[in-house]
DNA sequence: CGAACAGTTGAATTCATTCAAATAAAGTGG
DNA sequence: CCACTTTATTTGAATGAATTCAACTGTTCG
């Protein structure tokens, strides 16, 4: 079913420097070992390789722990868009608790590991840990708010503010992980960023070229440096959160 | 914080006529009354009142028992947009759960009835009642595919496509509930039409009269008659699923 | 009845796409 | 390691779908 090469866990849940994402805060030492038990094995992805397809029964949700995914959906006639991004210590497979199938493909856009989380014995375990079933919650949640962003962007952006927003989310998203945020490498192709923003890949290419003539940006293939975060900030139509203190300040 | 007016529950969530959207099926009558005990009002909302704002904190989650609403999304620098549209039997509030806060509001349609489910209330006998959980993680995860497959339509649909798709849609969920599914109402202007398939009102409007010219609808005001499903499934890109049987047949 | 709002239709404009071609990078096999 | 194919990306020019601007019609409501 999946094509993946599985591994043992080779460290626990408990000393996985991504914690703070996976797990919830204000837990106990027993429950952690109880989490623990819950990660069977781990998968090892090479770069195309697929976590799960649509229409595979569900029986795991997983966790990111190195690497870097995309999530896509198909329609009947074949025409296929990313859903999304996914960077360590994000949650996936959630969309196939619905109705038992995964909705979605999830392919590895580099080498990737990924924790295996069998998911009805997770959902017993958060039955006995409050704090773990409130954690779940609001990660399902945090998605739903996540992709309903998205679908803003998709429906009242234009294209150059569709980027500036995408660049500046990942750029967040790397700063909240201990990653460079500034300057980064691209982990997906123009094609990919394209069919995320649901725009074509010339027109991805063209408002890149635009940015870096403007001096927001450095792009040489897929290495990027972030320039100018406020002229970002003011292009993606949001307040730059790195100013708040000195907005504050005032 | 709502503009809204309370009422006591006449009747309990036992005997709702929409009970099999609202509960899980195979419950005990033990639980059912448990569940009953969990909405304690219920509010009654004029069209154009919301049911709650971006940013009030969560307190509760809302099941649509007649009516419908809207949810909107707006951007710092006040563009906004329709992020969902809200049938009986549907649940509210999702989207708070993640930091506490509504992330969108919640805007009645028409004349509406909603049940009030305290949401800590919820969490707590959901871990008594292992389907009552089950069937929550199945609401929030059908949730996100919902949203997945919206952003499928903003993202690689044409304007007439992304209508004949929408259309389909309510008239799916329409069916599902037992109301007409070929004649109705639509309970949104056209503006808010637009806003939730990200065109203009003047295509919207557009895309309306060439359907009707075509023959595939009739559409008087917002009083629409779906004439031609074969030619609106064939637009939108999908099979028809009245059609199935006969598939399965040839 | 008249004002305000909601919806339709036409014409001009624009943003993004499509088509086409060039360039750059990555992979392949000798 | 190099020539050569394949794939990824960039750029230009023509086209097109949807928007914007504008005018008009139909509804609703005080």
């Amino acid at each position: 079913m999946h094509d993946v090469h599985l591994d043992t866990p080779s460290s626990k849940c408990s000393v996985c420097v991504l914690g703070q994402f996976c797990l919830p805060v204000g837990i106990t030492q027993s429950d952690i070992a109880q989490i623990d038990l819950l990660v069977k094995e781990r998968v090892h992805l090479q770069k195309g390789q697929s976590l799960y397809r649509h229409g595979d029964p569900l029986q795991s949700v997983y966790s990111i722990r190195y690497g870097t995914l995309k999530t896509e959906h198909c329609l009947e006639d074949g025409r296929q868009q990313v859903i999304g991004f996914h960077l360590p210590g994000e949650i996936l497979g959630l969309d196939g608790i619905g109705n038992g199938q995964y909705q979605s493909d999830a392919i590895a856009l580099e080498e990737s590991d990924v924790c295996i989380i069998g998911f009805e014995a997770f959902e017993d375990l958060a039955r006995q840990i409050p704090v773990l079933q409130q954690q779940f919650h609001r990660i399902l949640s945090r998605e739903l708010t996540q992709d309903q962003r998205h679908l803003l962007s998709l429906g009242s952006l234009r294209a150059e503010e569709r980027l500036a927003v995408f660049l500046l989310n990942l750029s967040q998203r790397l700063a909240a992980r201990g990653y460079l945020d500034h300057e980064f490498d691209l982990r997906m192709s123009r094609v990919e960023m394209g069919s995320y923003l649901g725009i074509q890949i010339e027109t991805v290419s063209r408002m890149l070229s635009r940015f870096a003539e403007s001096g927001l940006i450095q792009i040489k293939q897929r290495h990027i440096k972030l320039i100018d975060m406020d002229g970002l900030y003011e292009l993606a139509g949001i307040p730059n959160p790195e100013r708040t203190l000195e907005i504050k300040r005032l």
